[in-house]
Order: C-alpha cells, then sequence, then structure tokens
DNA sequence: CTGGATCCCTTATGATACTG
DNA sequence: CAGTATCATAAGGGATCCAG
C-alpha cells in the first residue's frame, strides 16, 4: 500500500496531564491532527455546500495532487466524516458528501477559522518582528 | 540551522475559493497548520494554568524531545502566542508564557478539542469498521 | 473519470552528544 | 537548566504511468 492510513504520528504518547479534565489528550489530539492537516480542512470546507465529485474537488483544490486527494479523502471516509458513493455509470462517478459527523466538526474548525482570520494581520506581524530580529 | 521556523508546508498554493468569504484561506491555513501541530496544542493547554519552564513543560509533555520543544515554543514565540522570558540566572531559568493573542486562541481550540472528545468514540468506531473493511 | 502503484526528492522528527 | 549541532530515519508529497 505505501502510504498507511494509520499515521504513526497519531499515536500518541501518552503525556501526563496536569490534574485537569483533558486527560484523554491522546485520542483527541489523533482528531486535532486530522483537523491541523492542510488538505483535510480545505476539503471539508470545499464539501461545505453540498455533495461533490472528486475531479470537481480536484479543481477547486487547484494545488492539490491526485495523490493527495485520494488519501485525504480516504482518510476522512475512514474517520466517518466523509462518505463515498460510487455511481456505476461510464464513464465513473464518485460522489463525497460531509456526514452529520463532518458537519458538525465544520463549526469549531469554522470557528477556528474565524479567529484564524481575525487575527491573521496580528500573527503576520508578530512574525515579521520575530524574523527581523533574528535574521539579520 | 537546518530547520526553519517558516516551515514550506505553509506557505498555500492559492486554491480557487468557491466564491464564498473564505477568500484568504492561505493565511489562515498557515494558521491552522500551527494548531493542528501535534505539539503546538499540547503547549498551549499546557500553559493554561500560568507560566512554565522549559523542563517542567517537557516532563509534563512526556515524550515530547527537546529538540521538538524548542522548535515548539520558537515557533508559538514566533506567532506572538508565547513569550519567552530570560532570568540571567544560575542555574538559567526561562519560562514560557501565554500572551493575551496566545490566550484568544485557547479558547476555539478548546472548543474543537471539547468536539473532539466527544465525538471521540465515534470517530474511533468508525475507523475500526473501516480497517474491518478493508484490512481482512 | 476515478483512482492504484511507483519512483524519488523534500521535510519533519527523534536520538545523541556537546556547551554556556 | 536550557538549549545547539549533527546525524539518521521516517513521513510527506509531487510526478508519472497504468487500469477498470
Amino acid at each position: 500500500m505505501g502510504t498507511s492510513l494509520r499515521p504513526a504520528h497519531t499515536d500518541f504518547p501518552a503525556p501526563q496531564m496536569p490534574d485537569r479534565d483533558h486527560a484523554d489528550c491522546r485520542g483527541v489530539a489523533s482528531i486535532l491532527a486530522r483537523v491541523g492537516d492542510k488538505w483535510s480542512v480545505f476539503v471539508i470546507m470545499m464539501l461545505s455546500d453540498g455533495p461533490k465529485r472528486f475531479n470537481e474537488l480536484k479543481r477547486m483544490i487547484n494545488g492539490i495532487s491526485q495523490r493527495m486527494l485520494t488519501l485525504t479523502l480516504r482518510g476522512l471516509e475512514r474517520d466517518g466524516l466523509v462518505t463515498r458513493t460510487i455511481f456505476p455509470t461510464i464513464p465513473p462517478r464518485v460522489d463525497y458528501e460531509l456526514t452529520d459527523l463532518g458537519r458538525g466538526l465544520q463549526q469549531p474548525v469554522m470557528a477556528l477559522g474565524l479567529w484564524a482570520k481575525e487575527h491573521q494581520a496580528q500573527i503576520a506581524a508578530a512574525r515579521t518582528r520575530f524574523d527581523e530580529r533574528n535574521d539579520t
């Protein structure tokens, strides 16, 4: 298979939690890892407004390779966030659609995206400042 | 330096947005990438309840290498999410603390974490089902 | 059209050793 | 204690060719 769908970096090394409620960060982190994944977020966003076909997604997310799109979709499907529906027509047609779970995920992701958008400037400025201090 | 603080994978290929409001996903995505980063999230969580020292963090996030902790902290510092305070004592002491920006980020991150925690079981189940269907 | 399989280069990350 | 430097390896990801 070459590339596993159960990436090693999502197996977490059981950090010792201070005492708080985030006692089970390991499982949570593997989910955050998916959200943090560059392409997953794009795909989820693209599927916001209804099902899409493979090449449709590929065109919308201009820049993603076919390989990565396939892998990303498989990962999302595996996590139950996306469904894959095959229409046995000629030529074949495959639709991808968010599940209820996937749509639920959209909310917090959007919230985060919104935060990011609102503080984009601040962060960019911080980066510039930091880089100027350390580059020269 | 070996490892740059401006990772290549955060330079985004400008996906063609449908038409919606997420017109500037590139910058946003680079922020999401930081949040999605395995260690960043842990560090941010660990700093929730006040400043921490380097080795203190290292012990709390059992499993992180000192290299990764350093890199993660530098990244967070660069983004203006964390401050680094050096006490020129012997032995040296360095405190890391969330900035206001960092504390602001905590909210959406926690929301996401909460969602993840609540749906952990569903996702785990989906993964198992998927794997069983495709492994055997 | 929708992918699966390969090849191959780039990045990310861990382990280890060394320093102010 | 708080890092830096170096090395080795694994994971990420693009290009390309092939097949149902």
